[in-house]
DNA sequence: AAAATAATTGCGGCTTTTTGCAATATTTAA
DNA sequence: TTAAATATTGCAAAAAGCCGCAATTATTTT
């Protein structure tokens, strides 16, 4: 059998079935699993194929990118999320919320960091999936379109069986007097929820947040540690 | 025998073939390897084949290496997609698994259509997300890196406690005889809790599936509607 | 038809490609 | 954590390709 058609039947595989195994290429096709390896990388290196242990992957779906449109104050939020970003060590069980300083984290976060972040963001998990060590955990419920986030009981109980090590939440208004207050009852419930569950409450926003009021009551200044 | 003869003659095995070797035309036609390879390089100068080390390949060869198009065989899986939303009615309790069939069935959704959809594939639910009238809700769990899929116990136990009206499922192989197969455990193990929990399956695939086998088994073609 | 010219072919020596193997790391799973 | 599976690296053998040359064969010219 020649490299081309070798080459050719691996691609026409890992196209139908998103995956493929070395050894079972290389049983197929009666080849030795180096010279399967060495076809692997050569396609990977044309970006046909994504190489990983033990096989290869269709790039199809590698990485899903999420339609973000202009988000304000990026560059500000950026640099709270790599303040933000100090604050995690290799190991942690992580607990966040939505919102568009989430996002930046989750953008932010460095490769080598491996953790468990549990979330139920739709576009922050989408984020946390492009890190190759860190685990997501999606907390499910019905999705909110405006937040883009799970809300609803199943969310809640969920919450409630976690204890994170560290809870980052992006929030709306905090004033000294009121604490931290929103305009959304759901995510209210789940922001409290993930501040019972969580060791530590760090709470990332702009500073023009910071003296705003919304209807809603989350909880006091005093719950939040960073 | 002369040139012209001999490449005619390989002409017509590369076409009849899709491939040749040298050292097997050499024999055939009793001249050397060197004049083979000069041969082949003649023809391959013209676009009439492909030189490959050790022999030379048809031209379609090329043509189907894949092209940089995202998805494979995406139009179609359109047409698929567009086929299987006739199925869906308003009110329905859709419940869906990932892949990139399915993928395009939600891009596909159209605008008017209101309905629940149920999965636990990220990118299918950011496709959802984006249409005004249908609910979405996630199933919860840790997130497969490899299939972008939520797996595990909480996902599963989750499909249990549901009655869908519907369920589309993008499978990975099938064949009539072991039925639909594939080649993840976990996406397996919801695959089966998913037809369990479903009044009609429906199994959306392009027809290079049909006929090929993976290793383990999900279900028998006979628990397949549609 | 003979001579001159051009093209084709095979061969020896050399380089490059391809492949499998063994020893050693590294990653994954139990 | 250990044990198994998979990767990496370097190496060597076999296969294939390349170059120039000389011999042969075809084509054109005289």
């Amino acid at each position: 059998m020649l490299k081309r058609e070798r080459q050719a039947y691996i691609l026409h595989q890992v196209n139908l079935h998103n995956k493929v195994l070395s050894n079972t290429l290389s049983s197929e096709m009666d080849v030795s699993e180096d010279t399967i390896r060495r076809d692997l990388h050569e396609l990977s290196d044309t970006g046909k194929l994504i190489k990983v242990h033990g096989g290869a992957l269709s790039p199809s779906f590698d990485k899903i990118s999420y339609p973000l449109n202009r988000v304000y104050a990026q560059t500000n939020k950026r640099i709270i999320a790599e303040k933000a970003i100090t604050l995690l060590r290799n190991g942690m069980f992580v607990l966040t919320g939505g919102g568009t300083t989430i996002i930046e984290l989750g953008r932010a976060l460095p490769a080598d960091l491996s953790a468990t972040f549990i979330s139920g963001s739709i576009p922050a998990i989408v984020e946390y999936m492009n890190h190759p060590n860190i685990d997501v955990i999606v907390l499910g419920d019905k999705v909110s379109k405006v937040s883009k986030i799970t809300i609803g009981a199943d969310a809640l109980a969920r919450i409630k069986s976690i204890k994170a090590d560290l809870c980052f939440l992006g929030i709306n208004a905090i004033d000294l007097e009121n604490g931290i207050t929103d305009n959304d009852w759901d995510v209210v419930q789940l922001k409290q929820e993930m501040i019972k569950s969580s060791q530590k409450i760090v709470c990332l926003t702009i500073s023009e947040k910071i003296n705003s009021l919304q209807p809603i009551h989350v909880c006091g200044v005093n719950k939040i540690d960073v």
